[in-house]
DNA sequence: CCGGATAACTCAAGAAGGTTGTGTGTTCAA
DNA sequence: TTGAACACACAACCTTCTTGAGTTATCCGG
């Protein structure tokens, strides 16, 4: 709802809800763990974790993977994920298009559409929801009857506010009603943070849980993750870095302007090279383009005092940069980025990089959507 | 101990701690409150509250406040918070100076003191603390016994980073060990973030949960709440915008060059005047003096900038300016600054002033400290 | 090869916390 | 005057977690 929560009362019923999610968050980032371990790292005692983990098994979202053998002692059981046992449906609304994927437990893909849209209005993105539920379900029947709830990643920002939207009439409340007849749990966000999401699910197997995420959509937008929770601001719109002023020799301009996909497109279109798409881009970079090459090397500055500002104003472990830009070019951009040493994210043993590379696809956003479901099944939040 | 939290399993002991912090903070925000209303909002029924509240009772953190007439049915005895049933010391460690505040349940200081401290060596600093908490008791007895805990404020950052600590030996975790011998409950945080969480005591009120602080220290800090709760990055550090490239005619220089206690006092040394502290700056500011006009005209661009930043970047619902920097200078700066229209914060219907006026005095961060323990008795957080 | 230490797990009993249902008392409005 | 609305208390019940005793399986040293 890209709003942010009230705290709740804790009744029986949620404390199940709490330590039920606690449990799979913990394997989700361990991988496998016998009822001890996840015990002892969750502060509860084995009985409970126990109890939690038949339930949880015989609903079919988890299951034993051999024993640990090595150790003195009984043999625990190793628990882990069932891939199968649930999905996530994710949804994207640009404004050309509509896009879906559904994901499984483990967070991978099963099945991903997109269909073209005349008209992003919320009625006839309504229209189209029926037959896309039914569009996954045909291709991935599995997942019949296991569907943990649907995300939905929207251009930001929400609501009428000082920055344009790509997609006016839509925020978060609004949202929600128009996916209500999924008769799915509805989450919403904006394409950034669902995007960061969808890299959390990949990261916390590396214990990455305090990160930002450098999303190239149509301009650029920054979500911040702090101890697996999105931090969204008072209104669901925090992250809004495109506009931040970066010097240049002609003066401050945009970051957007001169790290994002219209940014590229322009360069390239000014030096005669048409690159309208990813693929052109990916194909103008594999052949080594100098003006493409002209761009990363003007790009990378800036990438490098945005890193600056958010290293010092957010102290995350690392920025991942993802979203629809070449694998390829992101490498480049991180490659020459110039990180400045005055940093509090610079400290003694650093294990994360201070730049990494996210899923650099189209999907990221969409996918990124069916994660905001799983990180709501995977993260604790007595809260709501 | 600025290091985020892990969440923990819910068991029946955690919850009741979690409902109480729920109540309390209710109460803290709303001023009065009856049972029915309290399990309203914090989504109990009426008969959970009323145990809680009968406990709190009992232990004299809240009393009855006449009743709530007018309307229909049976006058609910509103409950307030006790002012006097509970009591938190702030501690702060600066490199001349050890200060120490002693707050009530209200957030209300009775009692402050500062001792020079000729190292802030940690061992000479915990050589200090059987004194002073002696000297709080005797100033404020009526707090024997009702020490909800202490909360310990250190100029940042924590640890070795790329950015130098006016404290250096000091991080948070080290610093929880030297203050254990208070035999109090200890939270660290930076000198901002304390700052910060003593802003939030005097807003809840009006509803301000999410905002950004801020602080003038030494040089220029940054506090980042949602929630009510801080946002302090991965290694309690978040918040660094000092360093942050403000353009000028004369190049890129960090924002603290330009807006801070360091920068008005070279400003006005260069025009010969003298302002070593903060009762000098307000008499210069008393007089119109010009110089002190030239510099508050040149800090205001800056301020201006840093706002679009926070709010583009976090959001929020306001910024508040505080520590120790005149109030009047304060004002000047805030009613100077030019303020983007571009900003997702500038909303319909805001309430909220973009900037406004916090705690201005050098007690800013000793009370904030103080803070940082009733935001912990207030704020429901299961994770610890 | 055997026995003790170690560790994980299960079962049963108990404790803590919250909810629901019923009843009582007070106030306002028709 | 009467009924609806509302707040609260008491008691029974439910859910969840913890604790303690007992079982089983593995490792390790003699």
């Amino acid at each position: 709802m890209a709003q942010p929560p009230t705290p709740r009362g804790v009744t029986p019923a949620r404390s199940r809800d709490h330590n039920r999610q606690l449990v799979l968050g913990h394997l989700q980032a361990a991988g496998a763990l016998g009822r001890a371990e996840i015990a002892r790292r969750a502060g509860l005692s084995t009985q409970a974790v126990s109890n939690i983990i038949a339930e949880l098994e015989g609903e079919g979202l988890l299951r034993t993977q051999g024993l640990a053998r090595g150790r003195r002692g009984l043999p625990a059981p190793q628990y882990v994920l069932a891939a199968e046992g649930g999905f996530a449906l994710g949804i994207e609304v640009r404004p050309g298009a509509l896009l879906a994927a559904l994901l499984d437990l483990e967070g991978r893909p099963v099945w991903h559409d997109r269909r073209p849209l005349a008209s992003a209005a919320p009625e006839d993105v309504g229209a189209q929801l029926p037959g896309l539920l039914a569009a996954a379900l045909a291709a991935a029947p599995q997942a019949e009857g296991r569907l943990l709830g649907a995300g939905v990643a929207l251009p930001g920002p929400f609501g009428r506010t000082g920055i344009a939207s790509d997609l006016p009439g839509w925020d978060g409340i609004a949202a929600a009603e128009v996916f209500a007849p999924l008769g799915l749990t509805v989450t919403v966000e904006n394409d950034a943070n669902a995007a960061a999401l969808g890299a959390r699910i990949a990261l916390a197997p590396e214990g990455v849980t305090s990160f930002a995420c450098l999303y190239f959509g149509t301009g650029l937008g920054l979500a911040i993750v702090q101890d697996g929770r999105l931090v969204v601001g008072a209104h669901g719109n925090a992250g809004e870095i495109g506009h931040v002023p970066i010097p240049t020799p002609n003066g401050p301009q945009p970051l957007e302007a001169l790290l994002s996909r219209l940014s590229v497109e322009r360069h390239l279109r000014a030096a005669g090279r048409k690159a309208g798409d990813m693929d052109a881009l990916a194909a103008l970079h594999a052949e080594g383009d100098p003006a493409l090459a002209d761009w990363i090397a003007g790009a990378a500055g800036p990438l490098g005092l945005a890193t600056g500002l958010i290293e010092n104003l957010l102290d995350p472990q690392t920025i991942v940069l993802c979203g629809a830009m070449p694998e390829g070019i992101v490498r480049d951009l991180i490659a020459a980025a110039p990180l400045t040493e005055r940093s509090v994210a610079r400290r003694e043993g650093r294990t994360q990089p201070p730049l990494r590379v996210g899923r650099c696809s189209r999907l990221a956003a969409v996918i990124g959507a069916g994660a905001l479901v799983l990180n709501r099944t995977f993260t604790p939040a007595l809260a709501a």
